[in-house]
DNA sequence: AGCACA
């Protein structure tokens, strides 16, 4: 029995197509209908595969589960992007369909045990970087209240206050990644005596900031 | 948890 995964681009899409397709006699000597439902959970997909759909069959002449299962790693270490995956935590279930290779059964112990696997970046932690991305500050912080702290740590060049939209946040740039790490853990979890809340929250910016 | 400027 052959298996196939769809991917729409909505989830409208997909069970439109579902209800309008089951039940289908797509082999008119044997009777024999088609029969779908949602998967399980969603084929993961680089952002670079918009536009036309793509088919995708790897079997090699194994049979079904094992062939498939080779085909979802493959298209799984294929471009996989997960930052740019509109995909929220919890989502989707933590086993995909492709979960018992040995590759992915290692990653997932890992990941039980807290510990990163090659191909994971850590959760909560950036790449370091000479900006540094501060919140949790109170309505209330000024651009000199910060400076007046950051500036303890040598190497400070750029200060940058945010105010729109909610409660403000900062960004801090750093002669170098040594500074703007003396910064990172001397300023962490460290109080601001304007905030109203709990303590400064610094990490290292997503990107680098740009000067002018 | 919240990440802009060019």
């Amino acid at each position: 029995m052959a298996v196939a995964f769809v991917i729409f681009f909505t989830h409208q899409d997909a069970v439109a197509t579902m209800s309008a397709l089951n039940g289908t006699v797509f082999d008119p000597d044997t009777g024999d209908t088609l029969f779908i439902e949602l998967a399980r959970s969603n084929s993961r997909r680089s952002t670079r595969e918009f536009g036309p759909y793509r088919i995708i069959d790897k079997r090699t002449g194994a049979k079904d589960k094992e062939s498939l299962d080779e085909a979802y790693t493959q298209y799984d270490d294929h471009g996989l992007d997960e930052q740019t995956e509109n995909r929220s935590e919890g989502e989707y279930p933590d086993s995909t369909f492709g979960a018992s290779t040995d590759q992915s059964v290692e990653m997932e112990s890992r990941k039980r045990k807290g510990q990163p696997s090659s191909d994971e970046k850590v959760e909560g932690e950036r790449q370091p970087c000479t900006t540094l991305f501060i919140a949790n500050l109170g309505p209330a912080c000024s651009k000199e209240e910060l400076n007046e702290v950051l500036s303890k740590y040598p190497g400070l060049q750029t200060l940058k206050l945010l105010r729109k939209g909610g409660m403000p946040v900062a960004f801090a740039d750093f002669q170098d990644i040594e500074s703007s790490t003396e910064a990172l853990n001397g300023l962490q979890d460290t109080y601001l005596s304007s905030s109203d809340r709990g303590a400064m929250h610094v990490e290292y910016a997503r990107s680098k900031m740009r000067r002018a």
